[in-house]
DNA sequence: AGGGGTAATTCTGGT
DNA sequence: AATTACCCCT
């Protein structure tokens, strides 16, 4: 006991010891937040004032909840794998798994990642004849979302005119799609638990009055639908005990409601708050640096961070004249770091989105020098493992439609676009999946069909009794995909992806416990290892969600769960001392000795998307703190004043951050010119010298070039129609016009491919 | 049916 | 620049 809480300040150990009350943990960059989290689940178990299984910890990223229980298990003599400690979603797909029937879900259910979602929604504006140009599948995707985020359904949504009308619309009859074919996206899962725990009282009041103390981890990036869920978990007598930091909340994309914090402070009655503000990570410099800018932000709840560690070194400042040059200078500095005897592991490269990381990969690259990039494409995500997973999502659920459509002719199988559209026909005359309709089709296309169902049902009965790894290698090799990328002359790297999936099985399996003794399903021997009994309503006896993995679901549906909900990190080259490059966002929860903060210009850091709206700009200086808030000991900035950006070259002012942070904490590297705010024309002369063709998005430059097109005249396009050019962009042959086709809206073409005529 | 080539669109962040 | 949608030919 002692051990566990020595060396903490009088806040931390004030917030780690505190009665078994709902409390609000204001913890700055640095102030040891997970430290506390952990320590306080320590201490209340070892206390005796709480079993293990009493506790519920909720995390936003598989890395957060991952990190907690290793430090855990190093504080705690206890096994920790039956503790329930994970993400929001982790913890819902358990519980949804445990209790499918009562949430109306079949044992095999599939979640849908982002991308599978975006083509259902594709799929199903297909199907029922909607005008993709006035209703986009993203756009449908964006309202979905944004509602299941606030808890409401489709029938719950207000609607005042006929265009949100057809998305409630939309929203309904997607909710209805997903049902039929067994499927949920990630809010899905959230929602769906929430529903269940509200409807279901028996259930609500076991696990409510199970977990006696729920912690909650960056809980200034719930949404209202998991603030929500948190309160209904928390019932009345559990203690609520919520860490967070509003000044790095970075996820108002997806929902997240900074507002929960006072919420949460007024609901819960909350009489136990404590700010954290000792920051035993950067240096002062950094430190003053990250402050000063934060203070521009107008909403926050007031937390200044604070060091012993002295100045330190200067903020280091770098302008360039171009990303390649930014990327060499990188490499510069970064190389005289590791001479001076920094590990490359602690010096990190990050970017605001993760379109700029390919310049700097390259040059790092034909330098030699090693590195890893976090995030971007990652392992899961790849079409020939998707090809895969759809496979495997087939054999565990046949009414998969959208696993169904990628693979039915995956490898090709002459199944073409007229077999598939009886196939749909069918499937939508019965309300039936495209697998349930594939019988009803007849003549030539039902032999094909009839052939992949066949293939399928062989996969399944084949693999039945075998382990996952080779239930894996035996359906890469039935559905043809290793035979399909050994013909293919690129196929060499797919082809190693998806060996690489049945190492990735054989982990699985050896990690979550699905070993060969495991039962494969939920049977009769399952309640000698499972969890507490529940007794419903209506007398039926069922068994919590606390048991092993491998009673609630089988290997395979565990497996697919976790491809969809941790997609996998970037494939990174294992124990290889690397430099780290990542995005803002993926390095939040990081700390490294060096950070470099590169691309800091206007439109870029922040955000030209986010510039409307001063809320927008608030978020982007959050972000500018948590990347700020990274480094330890050295931080560099760095902004270019060109850029290649989508196929052409951008003139950017150097980031309004720069004018946030204090003067007396910088050390430019190269010369500061003073620009006056938002004058484009008083930027350097360079910018123009290094690239005399670019185009760019200039006004004045446009007319000079020769395209043989000018602003206001009117053109005719095969398919668009009648238009008039409204903007001419780049030159050469990088000219482009924006071009408004009337009733076709407004489109972008380049002037060197599309066929206009003059009118 | 399906491959190959061309035209058009995308492009913030991530469970 | 890179991916996706579309068209045309075999």
């Amino acid at each position: 006991m002692q051990n566990l809480l020595h060396n903490l300040n009088p806040e931390q150990l004030a917030a780690v010891t505190l009665p078994a009350q709902s409390a609000l943990i204001l913890a700055g960059a640095g102030s040891g937040k997970t430290r506390v989290l952990t320590t306080r689940i320590a201490w209340l178990i070892q206390t005796g004032q709480v079993s293990p299984s009493g506790v519920l910890a909720v995390t936003f990223t598989n890395k957060a909840s991952k990190e907690m229980l290793a430090r855990l298990s190093a504080m705690l003599p206890i096994n920790t794998r039956g503790m329930w400690i994970g993400t929001f979603h982790g913890l819902c797909n358990r519980l949804l798994r445990a209790h499918h029937k009562d949430a109306g879900l079949p044992q095999t259910f599939q979640i849908l990642d982002s991308q599978d979602q975006l083509s259902a929604i594709k799929r199903l504006l297909k199907a029922m004849n909607v005008d993709d140009e006035k209703y986009p599948a993203r756009n449908v995707m964006y309202f979905i979302n944004g509602a299941k985020d606030q808890g409401l359904r489709a029938h719950e949504v207000e609607a005042n005119d006929d265009y949100n009308r057809k998305f409630v619309e939309l929203y309904d009859l997607y909710d209805q799609q997903c049902q039929r074919e067994g499927v949920v996206d990630f809010a899905e899962l959230l929602l769906r638990t929430y529903e269940l725990m509200s409807r279901n009282q028996p259930l609500r009041e076991h696990y409510q009055s199970r977990f006696k103390h729920i912690l909650v981890d960056e809980f200034q990036d719930t949404n209202d639908l998991q603030y929500k869920w948190l309160k209904l978990m928390a019932g009345q007598h559990s203690a609520v005990f919520a860490v967070g930091d509003d000044d790095q909340s970075i996820y108002a994309f997806r929902g997240a409601n900074v507002g929960n914090m006072s919420a949460f402070e007024r609901e819960f009655k909350v009489e136990n708050l404590i700010k954290l503000e000792q920051n035993y990570r950067s240096h002062g410099h950094i430190l003053d640096s990250a402050n000063t800018l934060i203070a521009n932000n107008s909403k926050r709840l007031g937390k200044n961070l604070r060091t012993d560690a002295g100045h330190g070194e200067p903020v280091r400042i770098q302008e360039v004249s171009s990303d390649l040059q930014e990327a060499q200078w990188i490499i510069e500095e970064a190389k005289s770091l590791i001479n001076e005897g920094a590990l490359r592991s602690e010096i990190a490269i990050l970017y605001r989105s993760n379109a700029q990381s390919r310049v700097i990969e390259h040059a790092l690259f034909s330098n030699g020098i090693p590195y890893k990039v976090y995030g971007g494409q990652r392992y899961f995500e790849r079409a020939e493992v998707k090809h895969a997973i759809a496979y495997l999502q087939l054999m565990d659920n046949l009414h998969n439609d959208s696993a169904f459509l990628r693979v039915v002719n995956f490898p090709t199988r002459g199944i073409g676009a007229r077999s598939l559209e009886q196939l749909q026909d069918a499937a939508r005359q019965y309300g039936i999946s495209l697998y349930a309709a594939v019988p009803f089709v007849t003549g030539k296309a039902g032999a094909v069909l009839g052939a992949f169902t066949k293939l399928i049902e062989a996969a399944r009965f084949e693999t039945q009794q075998l382990p996952l790894p080779e239930m894996v290698q035996i359906m890469l090799d039935m559905s043809g995909l290793m035979e399909h990328y050994r013909t293919e002359k690129e196929g060499a790297d797919r082809i190693e992806n998806l060996e690489q999936l049945v190492n990735a099985a054989t982990l699985f399996v050896s990690e979550e416990g699905f070993g060969a003794d495991a039962p494969a399903l939920l049977g009769p021997q399952a309640s000698a290892m499972a969890g507490a009994a529940i007794t419903l309503a209506d007398g039926v006896e069922i068994i919590d969600a606390d048991a092993q993995l491998s009673t609630i679901m089988s290997p395979l549906s565990a497996f697919l769960s976790h491809a969809s909900l941790e997609a996998g990190d970037n494939q990174a080259k294992t124990g290889q001392d690397a430099l780290q490059l990542m995005t803002v966002h993926s390095s939040k929860g990081l700390e490294f000795d060096a950070v470099f903060i590169t691309g800091l210009e206007e439109g870029l850091f922040p955000h030209e998307n986010s510039q409307q709206e001063e809320s927008g700009v608030e978020e982007e200086r959050r972000l500018m703190y948590v990347a700020i808030t990274r480094a330890k000991k050295r931080l560099y900035l760095s902004f270019s004043q060109t850029r290649m950006l989508h196929g052409q070259t951008r003139y950017n002012m150097r980031s309004r951050f720069f004018d946030e942070l204090p003067d007396e904490a910088l050390k430019w590297l190269s010369p500061k010119i003073q620009v006056q705010k938002n004058d484009w024309f008083a930027r350097p002369k360079a910018a123009w010298v290094d690239e005399p063709q670019a185009g760019a998005n200039n006004i004045a430059k446009n007319f000079k070039r020769d395209s043989g097109w000018r602003i206001g005249e009117n053109v005719a396009h095969q398919k668009f129609g009648e238009g008039v050019i409204v903007n001419i962009e780049g030159g050469g042959d990088n000219a482009r016009a924006q071009i408004n086709f009337g009733k076709h809206g407004m489109k972008l073409l380049d002037l060197t491919v599309a066929k206009l005529e003059k009118v």
